[in-house]
RNA sequence: GCCCAUGUAGCUCAGUCGGCAGAGCACUUCCUUGGUAAGGAAGAGGUCGUCGGUUCGAUUCCGACCGUGGGCUCCA
């Protein structure tokens, strides 16, 4: 007899016995036994800790969908019996599997492919762990063809190959797996893509499809649900419809047009960064667009990073559109001998700067070829740098708050300990850098995940990804050392001690880019801004002409306030204009009609509140302003 | 850049198996002066993404290109 502790109850049984016995539970997709991951089939050998694992876990989703992907494959092996399989695993939100397929896939092949899994889900199809000897699987795969398999097995060691088999369908594996096809109530085959074999593009193009699977298919409405109202948010379709941008194929893929409302709303955000950045102790630069090939050869920006630049001849010299501007504040920095009494200099630049992004990799505001960094350099000596980094870390937090993002999730990222020689700059330089990182996450009390080898070559870096209303994450935030500039320029500044010292420097960026930060700023508020943010804070409608003469003197009243107002005075029913001033998402709309004349009142009906009566204009300013305030 | 899909009025979309291009909303004018999310009528609006080919005739078929979308890749 063995023993068995299961949710912390002890219990014996006999050896062999399997983990889905045991816990005899429905649910139950896979279970932990003594902290390994294994199927329900998993003979129990010795005295174990056993864990069921549920979808609601990371690790109970990742079986599920990696169970999916493997029913998904046998389908298109039954419909499309030459595919050779490539693989397919589990992401962070469904799976997708790669094929080679002579046909080319469309969406109605996706029904059908659908139509196929639920015929195996309903013949509950047990999936089989087996251990094949290698040979005799390379065999088999040799005789199928299946070139890709053969590849991922000709890099496993292992002479007995860990296989999942259903229904005369297997796969390689490490599994573990669901134990049934049964099981997998609820799937949904979301989109067909291309994908390079291992994602290189020198190899061939599969054809991958995307999906997604739940226990239920209430889970799965719910899924769908939530991607109609991601759809509905899509900054592409609100942005030009709420006359915040536009993209015109006449001016060019990746170019933005701020139109009045989101340039308005660019000045609003512009305004607040400045100020902010000045309390804050920051100085605010501008530079040039272009600038000669040589100061891009100095950055090295020509040697790694040339053909994402554009280029033009002037003079017979070589220029470059900047894609970045680090360059010129380092040339403000160089422009005179700096003492470290002087340091820490924080230059900081709402500067905008192209990038040839190649074509396929455009996507509406959020990736662009020209845009609108709000960037900042920060010079200082090693003993500033905790400081500096906190302070920023700090700064960053306050600006995401005010613009409503509470919620973050924060990366680390440090240098590949075993292979320190892919990386710019001295040991120093890295363990200080790396250490004031860590100091300054810890004193600031922020969690965060460390992910050695992430760095970049020049420096170790911190990212911030904010959580928005649907709990996507977008990256945002950035703060990295360079330890490569300061010396391609020869920077330094004179120490106390009458010698020349190489300074730190700080790439920092907080909302990223103008552009981007727009568009997700719409896709959190699904258009419906703070009043602080909205282009338009308050509109004033009439219900007929004879209302028009007092509207005005309320419109008056609210510019004095500095209130951003609109008015429609349109010769339409009340009802027709409120549904417009809603639909454009203005917070304020002021209704005034006879007896709100008479009375010296205002008839307030607030974004998504509906009708709140008559009441004092001064008291609906008040109101208005707490809300700017506030940042509402 | 690559694979696949896609492009008809300002917007959302019909349609033409090759023969003068359609609706709703928006816009203009007129009627309606109305009380909390779309009152009525009339009018105007399109080189059917661009260029080329096939054809008596192309928005429709074919090709190339451009844009957009889903991905791959890249993201200093």
């Amino acid at each position: 007899m063995i023993k068995i502790i299961l949710n912390g109850n002890t219990q014996t049984c006999e050896p062999g016995k399997k983990v889905g016995e045991i816990l005899a539970d429905n649910n139950a997709l896979a279970a932990r036994v003594n902290g390994q991951i294994v199927d329900l089939a998993y003979e129990l050998k010795q005295d174990s800790e056993v864990n069921p694992i549920y979808f609601d876990s990371q690790e109970g989703r990742s079986i599920f969908w990696h169970s999916t992907s493997h029913l998904m494959a046998h389908a298109v092996r039954l419909l499309f019996p030459d595919v050779k399989l490539a693989i397919g695993p589990a992401i962070d939100e469904g799976f997708y599997y790669d094929f080679d397929l002579t046909h080319s896939l469309t969406e109605k092949d996706l029904e059908k492919i659908e139509a196929k899994m639920r015929e195996l889900v309903k013949k509950n199809l047990p999936i089989v762990h087996k251990f094949i000897a290698k040979p005799e699987l390379e065999k088999s795969y040799h005789q199928a063809g299946e070139k890709y398999k053969l590849e991922i097995l000709s890099e496993v060691p292992d002479e007995k190959i860990s296989t999942y088999e259903q229904d005369g369908f297997f796969d390689l594996c490490l599994g573990p797996h669901l134990s049934n096809t049964g099981i997998i109530k609820a799937f949904k085959l979301l989109s067909v893509a291309g994908a390079y074999w291992k994602g290189d593009e020198h190899n061939p193009m599969l054809q991958r499809i995307y999906g997604v699977s739940f226990p239920s298919q209430e889970q799965l409405d719910e899924y769908i649900t939530k991607l109609e109202d991601a759809k509905r948010r899509d900054h592409r379709k609100l942005g030009p419809q709420l006359g915040l941008f536009l993209f015109s194929e006449d001016l060019g893929p990746g170019l933005m047009l701020w139109t009045p409302k989101g340039a308005l709303m660019r000045r609003i955000i512009e305004d607040y960064w400045i100020d902010t950045h000045f309390k804050a102790g920051y100085e605010i630069t501008y530079t040039p667009h272009i600038a000669r090939g040589h100061l891009w050869e100095t950055s090295g920006h020509f040697s790694y990073y040339k053909e994402n630049m554009f280029t033009m001849t002037i003079e017979k010299e070589e220029y470059a559109l900047k894609p970045m501007n680090c360059p010129g504040h380092i040339l403000i920095y160089k422009s005179a001998v700096r003492s470290y009494r002087e340091l820490p200099i924080r230059y900081a630049e709402l500067g905008t700067v192209y990038r040839n992004e190649r074509s396929g990799v455009m996507h509406g505001a959020l990736r662009v070829r020209g845009f609108t960094q709000d960037d900042a350099h920060i010079f200082c000596t090693p003993d500033q740098i905790e400081d500096e980094i906190y302070s920023t870390l700090q700064l960053a937090i306050k600006i995401m708050s005010d613009f409503g993002f509470k919620d973050f999730h924060i990366d680390l990222s440090l240098r590949d300990p075993n292979h320190k020689e892919q990386y710019v700059g001295t040991d120093e330089q890295w363990d200080m850098g790396e250490q004031a990182l860590i100091k300054a996450l810890d004193r600031s009390g922020l969690k965060y995940t460390r992910r050695e080898g992430e760095a970049t070559f020049y420096a170790p870096k911190i990212d911030i990804k904010l959580l928005d209303s649907l709990g996507r994450e977008w990256q945002c935030p950035t703060i990295q050392f360079d330890f490569n500039l300061p010396s391609r320029f020869n920077l330094y500044y004179m120490g106390a001690d009458g010698r020349h010292h190489t300074p730190f420097m700080i790439h920092r960026a907080i909302l990223g880019a103008l552009e981007r930060f727009l568009g997700i700023l719409i896709e959190h508020y699904a258009g419906a801004f703070p009043v602080w943010l909205n282009p338009v804070q308050a509109t004033v409608l009439t219900i007929t002409e004879a209302e028009t003469d007092y509207a005005e003197q309320v419109i008056a009243q609210l510019k004095t306030q500095n209130i951003r107002v609109n008015k429609d005075f349109r010769n339409e029913k009340i009802s027709y204009k409120i549904g417009e001033a809603e639909r454009d998402k203005i917070p304020y709309i002021l209704i005034i009609g006879k007896r709100e004349k008479e009375q010296n009142k205002v008839a307030l009906r607030k974004r998504r509140q509906g009708d709140l009566g008559a009441a004092n204009l001064e008291t609906v300013i008040e109101q208005i302003k707490q809300d700017i305030f506030e940042r509402r």
